[in-house]
DNA sequence: CTGCATAATGTCTATAGCGTCATACCCTTC
DNA sequence: GAAGGGTATGACGCTATAGACATTATGCAG
């Protein structure tokens, strides 16, 4: 029912892809990447002048990105045009979101209570 | 009704914010914290046995998913019984390990169109 | 074929974080 | 309060990776 069945650890190399997954959005450069991407494509240079990295760090971790699918690109004329495709990364954000406000409500309480 | 409105992008802040949790993420190590605790509560030394780290190691990684709400921990006479709240991990990986199938269906395709 | 754009890659430095050893801390129990 | 098991933390080396600079590869127009 969960990520390796009830009550089993999942293997070795599972746990590395997790967490390799996961370590793409421990970043927040990539992360605000897809959240430009998430507005609709664009090529590098309105990603450089919209996020004021430099045009090698944009590519490598586009990259990256693009390794794990969560982004692709085509040529349009002369430039790249980016794509993100960032439903998974929406859901996994909406989640963590969730979380986050549902703690803070939590402390809320407990201060309110004391 | 994404992550913080339609066509915007995110606070520096909370980009920071995300990260930090997705870091946590990914680390293999801390994966397999979580995994045993699914199982239920369990006090340090099992948890050491399991994993083969060392204490020291476990306090650090246990006190970072502290910190972030993902555990939490009793004393049981001398010693700390700590829980994992794996809801939201569970579901996190249901997402990723969800999309994980989609591609590896998608290059399965690809290399039978060929 | 020759430039001229744009994107990717090699190389380097700095920094962050893992993992260990040793030590200090804390709580329980006597 | 003293002793001892159980846990957290300070200090350290090590590795991985971010990010910048320079260079190379790649495609487009003339």
């Amino acid at each position: 029912m969960g990520v390796a069945g009830p009550g089993s650890i999942p293997s070795p190399e599972l746990l590395e892809e997790f967490s390799q997954f996961f370590r793409l959005l421990s970043e927040p450069a990539r992360l605000q990447l897809l959240c430009h991407l998430r507005q609709g494509p664009a090529d590098v240079a309105t990603l450089i002048e919209a996020t004021g990295f430099s045009q090698s760090h944009i590519s490598r971790q586009l990259s990256q990105l693009q390794r794990a699918g969560l982004v692709t690109c085509d040529r349009e004329g002369v430039r790249l045009i980016y794509r993100a495709d960032t439903e998974l990364v929406e859901e996994l954000c909406d989640l963590v979101q969730k979380r986050m406000k549902q703690r803070l409500q939590q402390q809320l309480d407990q201060l309110q209570a004391a």
